[in-house]
DNA sequence: CGTCAGATTGAGCAGCTTCAACGTATGTGG
DNA sequence: CCACATACGTTGAAGCTGCTCAATCTGACG
């Protein structure tokens, strides 16, 4: 795991508060070895009572709750930089598996290092627990648009939210989505027959185009009309926390 | 407000930590003033930036999303023990309001109690962490309830919770839910009509009776099948954290 | 007694599902 | 190099789930 691995880490920090030297010392002091996860591969698996929380380093991995009969919803979707069981620290049994949807490189950190962070930086400790709230806040918004928003508005909505995170803002501008039919079916509470049809449209109304895994915005004002989209549940603002 | 008050808080850690007698002295210490709110007024707004979270000391309240075309989804159902806007310690600003369903009686901890716990508490800080986690796994637990499930096994689901949470086992006990059908509507996604429906064809099979805001549950069993529930997400499980 | 919030009912329709089939690219073993 | 398998995308048709609109009912309360 080399030093700039941490930069998504640090960007997604920054972007919500001051980080002292310290502080990022502290992180990358906490870091243990690192994993290639293969496309398709386990990240963690529900019942799972893991000792290390993983870091996403590169590459996109998924949440997911799995129902009796079968069916999947996926949760939350991950980029670099994100925690994706950061919550195993203290809750300890994963109550949901994480998946990878291309190849990722995860960085572990054991839980053992975080206790330590709990006791000595008790600031980046909060920032910890910020991460996980803005988790919570982002279900709170999938929730709403859930109930909300009709087929076609969630998807742009997601798309939206993935390009925020991402930092990207000008029409035109290309992103990796490496998700097939029917995982964003899963994520979007649709059917894969459904999301192609609502593909189909969205390309139609030229929002935007979606070949393999490149999703290219075509106006980021209409999405996000269509969309209802407003970022403040990101809490994207730097600030004393 | 008295010591006795903060039993529930109390019982809700206890069920998934030991509290040590300082721990709990140092929660007493947290809490602040109390207050009434009646049924039906704000606890929180979306947009606030509280300098305090509030604890529910009994009645019940919700936390709801809205959205620009006026729609309300509800996230979440607090009871007697949640802290309703714990995350507002960390994340500043609130991105949802919550609204009291019947009067309640609440008390203010100040933000800055909570940081001196952080500082000198990291066990108690965690337990903290702990609270705003086991929230964000019921968020993921409805979305998957949304995905997956049925109008009416999306209603029996929340039964499930609600009388998980609240310690009811036995079949034919009566718990309260003072929420209108257009608040279980808005809960469960679905318009008012259909809520109504879907109550008629529950009491139809015997599964629960519902009058005014007193819910019968004829049999757990039952329930439990129709809305495929499975506590384990509540992680109501002691173990150290 | 009138008013109002909440519950209930019916009818018609839209959004989405399921089933089933087919298309297309990529990879694999013979 | 071809035959075949596999994964993903696309299309059409039929039907269910839940929505909207609109009216009526009920009980509580001033």
């Amino acid at each position: 795991v080399h030093e700039s691995d941490l930069r998504p880490l640090f960007r997604e920090l920054e972007l919500r508060d001051e980080l002292s030297a310290g502080e990022k010392q502290a992180i990358a002091e906490c870091i243990g070895e690192g994993a290639l996860v293969p496309a398709r591969g386990d990240i963690v698996r529900a019942g799972d009572r893991p000792d290390r929380s993983t870091l996403m380093l590169s590459g996109m991995s998924v949440r997911y709750n799995l129902t009796r009969s079968g069916s999947r919803q996926i949760t939350s979707i991950h980029i670099a930089g994100d925690f994706v069981d950061l919550h195993s620290f203290v809750l300890k049994q994963m109550d949901h598996g994480v998946s990878a949807l291309s190849d990722c490189r995860v960085a572990y950190v054991p839980h053992a290092a975080l206790t330590r962070i709990t006791q000595e930086h008790p600031h980046l400790a909060r920032l910890l627990w910020l991460l996980t709230l803005i988790d919570a806040s982002r279900h709170r918004q999938w929730l709403a648009a859930m109930g909300a928003l009709r087929a076609r508005a969630r998807a742009a909505h997601l798309i939206c939210e993935i390009g925020a995170r991402m930092g990207l803002a000008a029409d035109g501008e290309t992103l990796k989505i490496p998700l097939t039919q029917v995982e964003l079916g899963d994520t979007l509470a649709l059917s894969s027959v459904y999301t192609n049809k609502v593909l189909q449209e969205m390309r139609g109304m030229r929002l935007i185009e979606w070949v393999g895994d490149a999703v290219t915005i075509l106006s980021w004002d209409r999405l996000r009309r269509e969309a209802q989209f407003d970022p403040a549940y990101l809490h994207m603002r730097r600030e004393p926390r």
